[in-house]
DNA sequence: CGATCCACGTA
DNA sequence: CGTACGTGGATCGC
């Protein structure tokens, strides 16, 4: 049956854009080319795998401001980004190549394309009932067009969405989309709907009532907030649905046989030329390849005299060396997203999956194994060995493996059970670890895993030191997109090799009945354990060559991949706690919490729950007669749901004379006290490994935005320290018995990562020498003499500092320097500084500047940081992506300063201290527990590699501490 | 029991 | 209406 592909020409426009490195420039008119190279990988790709009868490509008129939604609501896609130049440029030749093809671009003046599609799929559907469309969008709007006949359809991921695939996702059916829709608005394109109700809930919603108005008719079913909801805003559904509903009468000159896919009739000649002008040498040949007969011959010149061959020498930019390359990305002709072609296709079979139950199997794959990934030659490495282990808890430190599993090769892999319900069928650890032991140390065979960190941990426990680590598919994704929601490995399988794993809630179920791994059948437990390294192998080669292609090997195989074997290290190594001392404290603060709820209860008008934020504000700010009463006390600052009840309103309600109450500063003081008792004295003592004495928290690479670490259960990030109360709790965590815990701190570390990015000559001179860097800017902005800057005057330039690195604002200042301060004083505060440090001042534009060209920003070592947010037509969110981008590339690149000052530690630490242990990473801090005798020497070393971790402009400086305690530090 | 909000600890 | 996190209690809905 014949198929009409149809292209939603901008959203690939957009797509291409942001998927394809910028940098790309035609050698012949210097014309910017990325955006158009990846439109035309996408169309190739299409025609080469999909071999479409007909094609064509819709797109918005341009001007489309005038269209029927934005006349029935003017804010219609008010929050629209304005296009980048670049994109604009790069659409219309796009559009000519197009032409060129012959493939037919329909543009309807004041309609959108969804409507354009609309209409063509509502008219084909009555001339052509057997034909088959694919709508070549990933827009849910669209999903109301689908029938049996019409689907959606991804090229990146070959993912198709029919009526079934829409209600397995949704559960609803096309014809309920634009209900559900309608319900849930469109922040996107500034559709309304209710406030409060997401995918999820619309679609259930719908689900269960079938269309929006017998849910309006039944509105009383509808329980609790949803209801309360819906019911509030209902008046705005109408104009909702108006807004989603697609047009399909447009008047549009469409017909199937002009979008005949018909290499005959395209302009052989003319398109070879634009595509040798751009710069494209692989498309050219494919495009060779899609002519077929019709491609003029080799070396005709093109008949009119273009360029076809030889283009003129590329543009290459001159990069200064201490430049890192942060705002010079080479103009490399590559990828972001390389073929997977094959990869994708072996993914949903099953793949050759099998369970080893005797010693001569394993022995068998084991040699296999080697005999495939042990290195061909000197300089040629061989397969890449894949490694999964199963255990009975999440907890790697304090685990027991139930089995391993491997794989060398896609589609194939193994499970070695160790601990399984059918014990007399497999052999137990001592004897696995015998034979597969040795594949796992041996530096020489090349080893990937996805969360490599925690296997590492669970072989250690297990006495198996892992070695030859080269690659790790979670960390891979996070290089690639550091912004993914997730970086786990079915949602990876899913999206990248279209392939879904087996549920792990498949063999250990769900809810308080959950079994152990080892508790569950070999049966299923094999084909999971084995799925879980080829899934993790594949993962492995298509996301290392979106590294690579993104030009982000450096950094994956120097810094990150090598950092896992460092974390792994300090989760093994744990900080010792002292349980006694966290139970002293928490008694104590127990006694005085105890003290302060009374002494609440009796300020209170009535008696209420302390910990309810809600009902505080109830006693604060309702009146005496509403019910419930309440003080009447002036909201200061209201949350989203209603008044705010935090720090800054209570000292505020606390300092200010008419208010008589003395609950505020009761409240204040019992957070502050509970706060520390449930967060950290409790949680930090049912932390303790029961066994090591120790606290194992974990050190997360994957998480953040920015590059940085994070860490979790218990976090050790945010041990307190400003308050004395809460400081005290650094009491609790201990050195050894002869050892003592140094801790080591870079000093202003973003300020000097801020000066070497800027080259402000002003900042680089004030490091240089070596002042009190907040005097010194305070004595540069205020015009005084070093001697002559005021407490007050420091304390703001100290504030400007730390504000600038956020992005800072007049009001966000004004707040911060406190009362008295308008906004005009602190806009003047602000100038004088961006005056005085006018480098910084560039480098901040250059930051935004770069954020929006490339749409990411990148640190100094290229780890990048997509901002959707700097093109977005709402104020609000553009300013918010105005200060992650500045944000981003100095906290970022302070990040990758500290990770290769651990590296290097780590890989120092074995021959310069080998008594010594790395136990935490603050941010800017690293912890270490080391035998008091040797504590000098570690000082000096652990110094040395992070004052020289990187050459920046200006010197890092560290300070240290120590003691026997974390606190005495 | 999970999701969401508020509040608050750190760099 | 400066950034980046993780956790605990309350609350809501399933």
């Amino acid at each position: 049956m014949a198929t009409l592909y149809l292209i939603d020409g901008h959203a690939q426009f957009f797509r291409a854009y942001h998927a394809i490195r910028p940098g790309m420039r035609s050698p012949v008119t210097d014309e910017p080319t990325h955006m158009t190279f990846g439109f035309m990988g996408m169309l190739l790709k299409l025609l080469r795998q999909d071999r479409p009868e007909y094609l064509a490509v819709v797109i918005d008129a341009a001007g489309d401001r005038g269209t029927f939604r934005s006349q029935i609501y003017p804010e219609y896609k008010a929050n629209r980004k304005p296009a980048p130049e670049d994109l604009h440029q790069q659409v219309e030749r796009c559009v000519a190549l197009l032409k060129q093809m012959s493939v037919p671009v329909l543009a309807v003046a004041e309609v959108e394309a969804d409507d354009t599609i609309a209409t063509v799929v509502r008219r084909m559907r009555r001339e052509q009932p057997d034909l088959e469309i694919k709508i070549v969008s990933r827009d849910k709007d669209l999903g109301q067009l689908v029938d049996e006949r019409t689907h959606l359809f991804d090229p990146q991921s070959d993912k198709t969405l029919g009526v079934e695939e829409l209600f397995d996702s949704k559960g609803v059916r096309p014809d309920q989309v634009v209900d559900m829709l309608a319900l849930m608005g469109d922040p996107v394109d500034n559709v309304p709907g209710v406030r409060g109700i997401g995918i999820k809930t619309a679609a259930k919603l719908i689900t269960e009532f079938g269309s929006l108005d017998a849910l309006l008719a039944n509105l009383d079913k509808v329980k609790g907030k949803t209801g309360e909801a819906i019911a509030a805003q209902r008046d705005i559904l109408p104009l909702s649905k108006s807004l989603v509903v697609l047009k399909d009468d447009v008047v549009v000159d469409f017909t199937l046989e002009s979008a005949r896919v018909d290499p005959g009739r395209a302009d052989a000649v003319a398109l070879l030329d634009a595509i040798h002008q751009l710069g494209f040498n692989r498309i050219a040949q494919e495009l060779r390849g899609w002519l077929g007969a019709h491609a003029p011959k080799v070396g005709s010149g093109g008949g009119g005299g273009g360029v076809t061959s030889a283009p003129a020498a590329p543009v290459v930019r001159a990069a200064p060396a201490e430049d890192f390359g942060l705002f010079n990305p080479p103009p490399e002709d590559v990828f972001t997203a390389p073929a997977l072609d094959g990869l994708a296709m072996q993914a949903s079979a099953r793949g050759d999956y099998r369970t080893l139950r005797t010693v001569a199997e394993v022995d068998a794959f084991v040699a296999s194994a080697r005999q495939a990934c042990a290195p061909k030659s000197a300089g040629v490495p061989g397969a890449l060995l894949a490694f999964d282990t199963e255990t009975t808890s999440l907890n790697p430190v304090s685990t027991h493996l139930c089995g391993i599993s491997l794989a060398f090769e896609p589609g194939k892999a193994v499970y070695i059970p160790i601990r399984s319900p059918e014990p007399e069928t497999h052999l137990d650890e001592a004897a696995v670890l015998a034979r597969v032991g040795p594949l796992l140390t041996d530096a020489t065979i090349r080893k990937t895993a996805h969360n490599a960190k925690f296997d590492i941990i669970a072989l250690r426990a297990a006495g198996v030191r892992v070695a030859g680590l080269a690659g790790d598919s979670m960390v891979a994704s996070y290089v690639v997109d550091a912004t993914r929601s997730t970086h786990k490995m079915d949602a990876l399988s899913e999206a990248i090799l279209e392939h879904r794993c087996i549920p792990i809630t498949d063999l250990i179920g769900t809810g308080r009945h959950q079994r152990r791994f080892d508790e569950a059948p070999l049966a299923i437990a094999g084909p999971y354990a084995a799925e879980d390294s080829d899934v993790a192998l594949r993962l492995a080669i298509a996301l290392e060559a979106q590294v690579d292609a993104m030009g982000l090997g450096e950094l994956y195989r120097t810094t990150e991949v090598p950092l896992v074997e460092v974390l792994a290290e300090l989760e093994w190594n744990g900080i010792k706690v002292d349980p006694d001392e966290l139970e002293r404290q928490r008694r104590g603060l127990e006694v005085r919490i105890g003290a302060l709820r009374a002494r609440i209860e009796q300020s209170a008008p009535r008696p209420f729950n302390i910990d309810s934020p809600k009902q505080l504000a109830e006693i604060l700010f309702n009146g005496p007669d509403d019910s419930p009463s309440g003080l009447g006390l002036k909201v200061v600052k209201r949350t989203k749901t209603g008044a705010s009840t935090d720090v800054e309103v209570l000292e505020k309600l606390t300092l200010d004379p008419t208010v008589q109450t003395l609950l505020p500063a009761q409240i204040l003081e019992y957070r502050q006290l509970t706060k520390l008792v449930g967060t950290y004295l409790v949680a930090l003592r049912e932390a303790i490994d029961a066994k090591t004495g120790r606290i194992h928290a974990s050190f997360h690479q994957t998480v953040t935005a920015t590059g940085r670490l994070s860490s979790s259960d218990p976090n050790l990030q945010n041990i307190p320290i400003r308050s004395d109360v809460g400081r005290a709790i650094r009491r609790a965590f201990v050195a050894a018995p002869g050892h003592v815990l140094l801790s080591l701190d870079y000093s202003q570390i973003e300020l000097r990562v801020l000066a070497h990015l800027s080259q402000d000559p002003s900042l680089i001179a004030a490091f240089e020498a070596g002042t009190d860097i907040h005097r010194a800017v305070a004595a540069e902005v205020y015009g005084a003499a070093l001697s002559d800057v005021t407490d007050e005057q420091r304390s703001a330039a100290k504030m400007v500092n730390f504000g600038i690195v956020y992005g800072i604002t007049a009001w966000g200042l004004a707040r911060r320097l406190g009362a008295g301060t308008s906004n005009e004083r602190a806009r003047q505060i602000i100038d004088d500084y961006k005056r005085r440090f006018a480098g910084i001042d560039a480098f901040l534009q250059r930051c935004v500047q770069e954020a929006h060209e490339h749409g990411f920003v990148a640190t100094i070592l290229g780890r990048r940081r997509p901002v959707p947010q700097i093109l977005s037509r709402n104020g609000a969110e553009r300013a918010l992506g105005e200060r992650i981008a500045i944000n981003t590339v100095v906290q970022g690149s302070a990040a990758d300063l500290i990770k290769c000052a651990m590296l290097r530690i780590y890989r120092e630490l074995p021959t310069r201290v080998p008594s010594a242990r790395m136990l935490l990473q603050i941010h800017d801090e690293l912890v270490f527990e080391v035998p008091a005798c040797d504590r000098v020497a570690l000082e000096a070393a652990v110094r040395e590699a992070m004052e020289g971790a990187m050459q920046l402009r200006v010197p890092l400086v560290v300070s240290s501490s120590y003691g026997s305690n974390w606190a005495e530090d």
